[in-house]
DNA sequence: ACCTGAACACCGTTCAAGT
DNA sequence: ACCTGAACACCGTTCAAGT
C-alpha cells in the first residue's frame, strides 16, 4: 500500500480535521490508509511520536510563513500566525499541549521567539519565563477561543452578573491583541 | 459497601497521587472502593463529571485559604494558593485544563479574580481577557514546572546554545512571582 | 523491508437483573 | 436505593508469521 512517514502525518491532521483528536485511533489511520494498525508502527515509534510529528509538521508550516522584520514586530506577527494556525487544526491546541518540543521545526519556532525576546531588551535570565508566558498566552487564548466557539452559550452564568449591563464585547482579535499587548508592556520589567 | 459521592473525589484524588491521571480509571477507581464499575455511575454521571468534582474540591480548598487584603495583595497571594494545590494534587493541571468551570467553588475563586482585577484598575471590557490571562498563566507555569522537575535534564538542547555561558538560573519561585509581576505591570494599560 | 493475524491488557458506558 | 454481571464497542501495543 505504500505507506511513509509524511503520508500518516497528513492522514492524521486530515482525520483530526474531520473528527476531532478522540477519534485519532492507530486504528482508524490505519484503515483511512488501507493498512492495519501494526503497520503503523513500522514508522512511527508510537501514539505520542505520531503527536509530536504532528506538532512537528504544524510549526514547518509557521516558520514558512514568517517574515523578518524588527524583533517586536516579529513576536507580534508570529503570535498571529501561530494563533491561525492552532485555529485551522481541529484540537491543534490539545496536539501541542500533549506534545513536548524536541523535533527541529518546533525547536526553531521557540528559538525564534527567545531571540527576538532578547532582541526587544528581556534580560538573558528572564529569557526561559518570557518565551514560556509567550508561549503559553497563544495556546491558552486559542483553547479558550475554540471552547467558547464551540458553545457560545455556555460561559458561566456568575460572569453575567458580575459585567454590568453596559459591557462592551470585543472580538477575539481584538482580545487577542489586547493580551499581546499586556505581555510586550509587561515584559519591559524584564528589561533591567 | 456505602458510598458516595465525596468518598468516590477522595478516593480519585488518592489515586491521582499514587499513580497520576492516565491510571484514573473508573474501573481502578470502583476498585479501590470496594465496588464494581458501574456502581460509581449512581454517584456520578460519567468520568467528566468526576474530573470536575475533582477540580471542584480543589478549588473549595483553595477558597478557604485565602484571606481578605487589597485587590493586588489578594491576587498576589491566591496565585500562590492556586500554584500550591495544583503542586500538591498529582495531574492536577491536567485536571483544571480538563474541566471547564461550572460547579460553586471553582467559580468562586474566577469571580474573586474578576473582582479584584476591576478593583485594581482593569476596565470592565478587558476583565474577562485578564482574568483568563491570570489564570492561563498559573496553570500554564505550573504545567511547565512539573515537567522540568520530573525530567530536569529534558530541556531542548538549543536552549544551551542560545543562553550565555554566564546564565544565571533562577528558582521557580522566583519564576513564578515575576511572570505575575509581568501580568501585574502589563494590566496597567487595560486600565483606560 | 514492510505488512498482517491474533492476541494481551486494558478502556467508558449501558442495562437488565439482583438485593 | 444501590449494586452486580455481562456485554458492547472500543483502545495502544507486541510479536510471530507472512510476502
Amino acid at each position: 500500500m505504500e505507506i511513509s512517514l509524511e503520508v500518516i502525518v497528513r492522514e492524521a491532521i486530515a482525520i483530526l480535521n474531520r473528527e476531532g483528536l478522540e477519534k485519532l485511533s492507530m486504528r482508524a489511520l490505519a484503515g483511512a490508509l488501507g493498512v492495519k494498525a501494526p503497520a503503523l508502527y513500522w514508522h512511527i515509534k508510537n501514539k505520542q511520536d505520531l503527536i509530536d510529528q504532528i506538532a512537528e509538521t504544524m510549526s514547518a508550516e509557521m516558520l514558512t510563513s514568517c517574515g523578518l522584520g524588527n524583533a517586536q514586530k516579529y513576536l507580534f506577527e508570529f503570535a498571529h500566525v501561530y494563533r491561525q494556525k492552532l485555529l485551522e487544526v481541529r484540537d491543534g491546541v490539545a496536539v501541542f499541549l500533549n506534545s513536548y518540543p524536541s523535533t527541529p521545526a518546533r525547536c526553531e519556532t521557540i528559538k525564534n521567539v527567545m531571540i527576538s525576546l532578547l532582541h526587544i531588551g528581556v534580560k538573558e535570565k528572564y529569557c526561559l519565563i518570557a518565551s514560556g508566558m509567550f508561549n503559553n498566552y497563544v495556546l491558552s487564548f486559542v483553547a479558550d477561543e475554540v471552547i467558547f466557539k464551540a458553545n457560545p452559550a455556555g460561559m458561566p452564568a456568575f460572569i453575567n452578573t458580575i459585567l454590568g449591563t453596559d459591557y462592551e464585547k470585543i472580538s477575539f482579535d481584538e482580545q487577542f491583541d489586547c493580551g499581546l499587548n499586556v505581555l510586550f508592556a509587561g515584559f519591559k520589567i524584564l528589561a533591567q
